[in-house]
RNA sequence: GCCCAGAUAGCUCAGUUGGUAGAGCAGCGGAUUGAAAAUCCGCGUGUCGGCGGUUCAAAUCCGUCUCUGGGCA
């Protein structure tokens, strides 16, 4: 017999970037006696608080949160390695009798996590490394063809310029000698139908707009220049995933001395829009069976989400 | 009040001797199986300021009105 909130379901919360998702997931996790668990890329990055609107001190003291800041910029972390973490700590929450919210605007690790990943060891740095300097040198198309002689079915399916879908691919018949089609082919759900509910942060984009805009002006006021410029210091690989953060590149162009700082928040502001718009498409092609919250109003959102959860 | 210059896509603008319009930026639609805040594919979205005239045909020529700059009073 379980105790408290641990056997409801998992609460799985996705929405575009600056919708308001920390906050709805703390009230529904203070309401619900749940802990929150990260589903965001670079919100796990320890580098960047500010700039990826990670859960402040006060916050997080609300109640219980995990994957947040936990990685090293150095790192290259992966779904993989998430949809791993992320398991464990969805155990160890229930396990502590509580009912894990999970948080984020990455569609794939919700994706990993209600249909599955196919089961591919990490890869070796050293061959992600030199694959990686291969597409450099030779370009996508150059190993594009490549990757039709040995795998003729994940060729059709990758574009000779979608880059990192055919580094991916390249780097997987590297390491292992197998296709990658052949490894994707069957993935089970690691969460079982029935064991979650999605909810999905649906605002009008005109406002979502307005608030990317203000934000990342705040943001700088908080630090995100600092930030950005601590991680410049370090001289790490221009094409490590934190380094690849929306707004990161027209900061560190700034901090360069190749564009002024209101240039730079100028694109900033852009590039997060046209995040938030890959984020729309995601949701509503992606998971259109989820809840949608389209109000902006949070106690009316937690309502929303009470409710849908209460229908069960 | 008078004179001049403008008014074309959301913005900045181009548009040849009249043949119902196109660039950049912004934006929009889509894909998404270990970099996913990644990577990639696709799309001009338009009462050419209003009304009238000339013409087979007007963004283009003529008249007039409105608005916006600038100048003179």
């Amino acid at each position: 017999m379980h105790s408290g909130a641990a056997h409801l379901p998992i609460i799985l919360l996705q929405g575009p970037t600056a919708s308001g998702k920390s906050a709805l997931a703390l009230d529904l996790a203070e309401k619900l006696d749940g802990a929150i668990i990260n589903a965001d890329a670079l919100q796990l990055y320890r580098d960047w608080r500010v700039l990826s609107a990670r859960p402040n001190a006060a916050e997080t003291a609300r109640r219980p949160h995990h994957l947040f800041g936990h990685v090293d910029a150095a790192e290259r972390y992966s779904v993989g390695r998430w949809l791993k973490e992320c398991l464990q700590v969805i155990a160890a929450v229930r396990a502590a009798g509580q009912r894990p919210v999970i948080v984020g605007g990455t569609g794939l690790y919700f994706r990993a996590l209600t249909e599955g990943l196919a089961e591919i060891p990490a890869i070796p740095e050293a061959v992600q490394e030199h694959v990686l300097a291969r597409l450099t040198r030779d370009g996508a198309p150059a190993l594009h063809a490549q990757l039709q002689v040995f795998d003729p079915d994940g060729a059709a399916r990758i574009k000779p310029t979608d880059s990192s879908r055919i580094l991916r691919a390249t780097a997987v018949f590297e390491a292992f000698g197998e296709a990658i089609t052949a490894l994707q082919a069957n993935t089970l759900p690691p969460l079982a139908p029935d064991s979650w509910r999605g909810l999905a942060l649906a605002p009008p984009r005109d406002v979502l707009y307005a608030g990317i805009n203000a934000r990342f002006a705040a943001m700088i006021e908080q630090g995100a220049l600092e930030e950005a410029r601590a991680l410049l210091a370090r001289d790490l690989l221009p094409d490590l995933p934190a380094m690849k953060a929306v707004g990161a590149p027209p900061l560190f162009a700034h901090l360069r001395g190749e564009i002024d700082l209101k240039m730079a928040i100028e694109l900033a502001a852009r590039d997060t829009r046209r995040f938030a718009k890959r984020q729309f498409t995601w949701i509503g092609n992606q998971v259109p069976h989820w809840t949608r919250i389209e109000g902006l109003d949070p106690s009316e959102r937690l309502g929303v989400a009470l409710t849908a959860l209460a229908a069960g």
